[in-house]
DNA sequence: TATTTATGGTACGATACGTATCGTATTCTT
DNA sequence: AAGAATACGATACGTATCGTACCATAAATA
């Protein structure tokens, strides 16, 4: 990304400092864990990982692109995609891995810090959804790509939608934290979404234009 | 709330002056059509309304108790539930509702920063979830109810999932930006849940363990 | 009239983001 | 070996904005 022609010439300066890079990005996840995203200063993230602030500021524009690049890996190396052969075994043991994921645990917390700080910071929105959000739900999507392919999805299933009903009511009970994410909530969610998937092989999903 | 008898014994001092509390209201309002959330500041509603700060923090205890107050008054009363004689009608007609108060829309801004000035702030938290999502979700669950009365829906049917599965979806697309809150996004959702709650009146619901 | 409570005006404390400056260090180029 | 380019640590500072403190005054009751 930086340099493409990397074996041909090195760049002309000092190079930048592996050691001051991975000095911030873990005392970042420190003090996340410590007082999570709010609580979070630039200047404690300094003292602690032995950096000038300056240097933070040379590489991340903002807390929230720090703290994003700090929580990503972290998240996605979490995040499997399984494989039961399924729809409904794949889908719900994604759910269950997302919910163990984030339910009651600082990486949770941080995602739920970071979007919001997305719906405040529209630089951070854009990162966000390029580096974030598209990559998990290409992967999320091969789960329903491989379950037209078994012939057991019509292909005129919407993707989208489907990943839309899982995910975002369960990011919708972990934003509102009205209810739980219980087992049987995953449970119910799979099911419900399954069977309506399934129930007309043309389709719910060629409904559009009956209103 | 602030006192029972009121009828019985005028309160002793000064009353609280509504012309002050109306302008404070109203000054919020429209600073969140011009600069939106972030970048309203306590200052700016103090002089605007012609108040003074000390006046807005006697009865709001932060930016975001004042803000959730100019708002919700004006959300709740533009999502009547409709009354289709239908399940798929009333669902449809509700996130249609929704979507339109909500897409590009100073409300629908509002509304989003409210949300993650929720997961910034555990008081704002409580109150949100106690005089915003459960009056919400209370008012939306009388769609289910009546399909259970017709006969239409299994009594075992879990209204909760249903909820988070029409609106958490709806909200996912708001927050995260990904993809756009289409007339289209409404009927495949709503077609989608209708059918995998139909399915088997016993019910995919029932499948709770079976796994 | 005395007491109680609310108000406007304003100054101030606290916090923390992000910028600017400076001398120094490390690397490549010539 | 000298010079150019880039990164580094230290640190002070500007800026913004929340929320608090204090005052004299206004409006109500007892």
């Amino acid at each position: 990304m930086t340099e493409l022609a990397s074996s041909a010439s090195a760049p002309r300066g000092r190079p930048r400092s592996e050691r001051s890079h991975r000095a911030i990005l873990d005392a970042a996840n420190e003090i996340l864990e410590e007082h999570g995203f709010v609580d979070l200063t630039m200047d404690e993230v300094a003292q602690r990982g032995g950096v000038s602030k300056a240097t933070i500021y040379r590489w991340w524009p903002t807390k929230g692109t720090l703290v994003f690049e700090a929580f990503t890996a972290n998240f996605l190396a979490r995040q499997p995609t399984p494989n039961t052969g399924s729809l409904r075994g794949d889908l719900l043991g994604a759910l269950r891995n997302w919910i163990k994921t984030v339910k009651g645990t600082v990486t949770g917390r941080t995602l739920v810090a970071l979007i919001a700080e997305v719906q405040r910071d529209p630089d951070l929105a854009e990162i966000w959804r390029e580096h974030f959000v598209t990559s998990v739900r290409t992967q999320h999507r091969v789960m329903i790509d491989r379950a037209v392919e078994r012939g057991a999805l019509s292909p005129d299933v919407d993707s989208d939608v489907v990943l839309d009903l899982v995910y975002g009511s369960a990011y919708h009970r972990l934003l509102q934290s009205h209810l739980p994410l219980t087992e049987r909530f995953a449970q119910n969610v799979v099911d419900t979404v399954v069977a309506g998937l399934q129930m007309d092989r043309a389709g719910p999903n060629g409904n559009v234009k009956m209103t």
